[in-house]
DNA sequence: CGAAGTTTTGAGGACCTTCAAAAGTTGTGG
DNA sequence: CCACAACTTTTGAAGGTCCTCAAAACTTCG
């Protein structure tokens, strides 16, 4: 029954990261549970000290962080298939929230469990470092969104950034995907009043942009969306991980191609202007 | 001499893990480059594919990303001691850049050689691991940051995150410490114009929570500017990373504390509203 | 059908940006 | 050592984006 609820998180996995036999055996070995949730539970409160990661089975989470006016910022989703948390199997204390947006079931393993298997094969190890540089690469792409892009672009980005998420993993069809949402919860996502949110989207539907029924998301000019959030798919990392063997020809401090080689320091010191 | 120039790392992952005797020296033992670099240089740019990964000797460096229109948005600051961009050993194309904000010294070793050393010794690869789960919260509060707090919470917050990484590094004294960095470039990190930058600071000059000279800071009032910023250190995880025997006495599936264990799914389904 | 939550509308105002230019600082070259 | 160029910081004014407060219309669920 484990290795049930496994397999599918493995394909993930594998979609980016070929294993070695033994190694999947031993992804799929480790003790695995499940947990179904109603919307707007913690599965992880901030300032919990958690024991378990999590792959979301089906429906929406988010990781979320509050101030101390309760003004709550939202700093990723993650849809069916995703591995959470694997951010909580080293650090003690988490530093956020994660909770659901609607009914979720999600797999649950111990870190311990997840460490031990990260041991004793270093490809796992490595696949779990590579979820967890995705993850960084996603908060970066969220940095960047709220702090140089306006509202409209703001929010046609998070839109186009769901959508990809939701067409990897074969959730979408259409250019339609079902996002269980509250226009505040958004809000908090995108940093900004959920007043000013519905009036964001009123726009992007006026201009035939987007769609919306009930809580599904339609694109219906993907190219124009595109153009207004000016949205780079790059990050998503669509040409996956590097293999060991992508460097066995130059290691040993070789010169590498992309580094300016020459010295550049020009006798002068720490420029204190 | 590339002993010499790796240990400065060593000691300061060790800070956070104490390593093997045998780990310790792959560690030491992987070949190691010296690079100086002016004021204003990419160490790596924009869509570059970097073989290499960099400690910070000396100086400052900032990871940042450049919109259509040529806006910036920095991510993160990097300073001596500062392992950056082993977020590229494992993606192929960077989507970010890297460069430097005054003269600077970097110790570049190849990827290659830190893939080998973490698939060889599995404590190195979870203390690479742990490094990027750092940057991940790092990447997170810099997200909240951006997006639920106001311009002068902002900058105060960044004030007091530098120099809890200055502090840390053992570069600050009477808190104060060198940020060699413009106004401009400050407002590239925060999110906001120069110009609104610029009136904030002076706000925090004349409300005696700052002080400025020449391009150092001096934090005079710490307690009245982390009322102000709402800061909480917790996020540099001071508790450091969670070690393996944390785990022995309860892996395998038991039940843990932070998660709520009863089935709270209650028949209906997908709610939608 | 009523209660609760969500979306939508309206008006006023705060925060922050934009544009323009002056004042101050740093580095270069005569 | 001074003068000039380049850059950075500071000041001023006007305007747009986005927020706050308030309430109505709509939807969903018990």
């Amino acid at each position: 029954m484990s290795k049930l609820t496994l397999s599918k998180y493995l394909a993930k996995i594998e979609r980016r990261v070929p294993l070695s036999l033994p190694a999947r055996e031993a992804f799929l070995s480790m003790p695995a549970e499940i947990q179904d949730f109603v919307a707007y539970r913690d599965i992880v409160k901030e300032g919990d000290r958690p024991h378990r990661a999590f792959f979301v089975d089906k429906g929406l989470v988010s990781r979320y962080q509050t101030l101390r006016g309760g003004e709550r910022q939202i700093m990723s989703f993650h849809i069916a298939g995703d591995l959470v948390d694997l951010h909580s199997a080293l650090v003690v204390i988490a530093d956020h929230g994660v909770r659901t947006h609607c009914a979720t079931r999600i797999v649950t393993v111990a870190h311990a469990d997840i460490l031990r298997a990260a041991a004793n094969y270093p490809e796992l190890g490595r696949a779990f470092w590579f979820d967890t540089l995705c993850d960084a690469a996603m908060f970066r792409e969220w940095t960047i969104n709220l702090g140089r892009r306006k509202s409209h672009e703001r929010t046609a980005h998070l839109i186009l950034e769901m959508a990809a998420l939701y067409e990897r993993a074969g959730l979408a069809e259409n250019d339609t995907f079902e996002f269980p949402i509250t226009q505040s919860d958004l809000s908090d996502a995108l940093g900004m009043t959920a007043i000013h949110l519905n009036r964001v989207l009123q726009s992007l539907r006026r201009d035939r942009l987007i769609r919306t029924h009930a809580r599904s998301i339609t694109i219906e000019n993907r190219a124009a969306l595109s153009a207004l959030a000016g949205f780079d798919p790059r990050y998503l990392h669509p040409e996956g991980m590097r293999q060991s063997n992508d460097f066995d020809g130059h290691s040993g401090g070789q010169a590498p191609g992309g580094i300016r080689q020459n010295n550049e320091l020009d006798g002068r010191f720490e420029r204190r202007v």
